[in-house]
DNA sequence: GGCAATCTTGACGGCTTCCTGACAGCGCGC
DNA sequence: GCGCGCTGTCAGGAAGCCGTCAAGATTGCC
């Protein structure tokens, strides 16, 4: 199953194209703006991303930057505008494909095929895998030498946060806020709570953790 | 280099395209014909293919398909078809993008990028490397000889700053202000001892040093 | 209400990081 | 040679960060 996370600040189109991709067989993870789009893109397993270029909260080549920044998920603009110019900001800031309003849900059907094709090959697997524990992105499941470990929701969110980003360094901050809140950006001790919960659960010696690794002021890293 | 096959029956469009193309650093294999595109295709290394649909000897569809059964080469379709349908065909005969004439050359060059970017170079991280160290900007992390070299935030943002500017002069006050703040642009010190840290942890000779140079009394400056 | 699981909060010890001061070395002009 | 300005080196202590444990809140469920 293919999912496409879907970027537009009218609620009518968003909901158009939710029922026509959902109708050709596609999950669809709708977004009304940039910020819970990038949110949603860290947190869910996205196969392509249709994105609205005419967001009330960002610019949309800033949510193609952040997209770009750990991901090279497909990307398809939307826009109304037909200026080269506009094309070229938007396919040079990492976009893949750029259609023009209006268009027909037949080609952007063939658009995605053509994106998701082209990515399908190198397959992003949902499962990550350590010496000593696997995750399974996809059903949310976490084993340990082959026994399912138990995660409470906000373990499992950083988990996966962490583990989305392998080998990528990730600010506390980032996972603050994605976790708990832009509000909650400064409680630092939640994440020292919870990464030694982590490591109690999935580490084989909590106190020299092999994979769920701090870089002392910066944040957290996971070792594949 | 990036070699592009146009595959196009019009001499005067071939022969611009040769021209513009050429002129923007792309090497060019220019055909005429489908028969033609299809032997180029086997007999010189192509790194991204420009077709034009409508072709004296085969349909434009059977020219995708050929190529496409043996290899991943990007293929941007120009046709002067407006239609969806034709979109759709042409981009589920493996197409990977639909350009509709006219269309302006910046556009072109655009999807052009867009295309290589995502096949070619896919080893393309921002990573910077010298003979002893590698940096990887994207992760935050350094390596020596391999080792995964451990940095501290300071140490790290002094680092980044030389990296981002390779080769060029970085006056110790830009150093100051980006890493500590404007109020402490004159406290020289620090700098002297950063610096010296990160050349006991990046250099073979801290003493001599070959990346992390100093110009006395001006600034320092990263050489790659 | 009672219970269990989960999330917050507090306290403390140990460790890392940062700042700071003292001193040596180098190049340059006189 | 000598002073001067700039740079490199070292080490110690203060401040802040991190891990750990355990005791309250909070939530959801029976």
């Amino acid at each position: 199953m293919t999912t496409v996370l879907v970027v537009d600040d009218e609620p009518q189109i968003l909901r158009a194209l939710q029922i026509n991709l959902h109708a050709h067989g596609y999950t669809v993870v709708p977004a009304p703006n940039g910020t819970t789009a990038l949110a949603a893109a860290q947190t869910q397993a996205i196969d392509v991303v249709v994105l609205d270029l005419g967001l009330p909260d960002m610019d949309g080549l800033d949510v193609i930057a952040g997209l770009r920044g750990w991901t090279e998920v497909p990307i398809i603009v939307l826009s109304a505008r037909h200026g080269s110019h506009d094309k070229v900001e938007a396919l040079d800031a990492g976009a893949d494909d750029y259609v023009t309003k209006p268009f027909g849900l037949d080609e952007l059907l063939a658009r995605l095929r053509a994106a998701t094709r082209r990515s399908g090959t190198q397959t992003a697997e949902p499962r990550v895998e350590t010496a000593e524990f696997t995750v399974d992105l996809a059903n949310k499941q976490v084993f340990r030498h082959g026994e399912a470990v138990r995660m409470t929701p906000t373990e499992w969110s950083v988990l996966e946060l962490l583990v989305r980003n392998p080998g990528r360094l990730v600010s506390q901050q980032q996972i603050l806020t994605e976790v708990w809140g832009p509000a909650y950006a400064k409680e630092t001790h939640y994440l020292r709570v919870y990464m030694a919960q982590l490591r109690r659960k999935l580490e084989n010696d909590p106190a020299n953790p092999a994979h769920l690794l701090t870089e002392a002021g910066m944040g957290y890293r996971f070792a594949p």
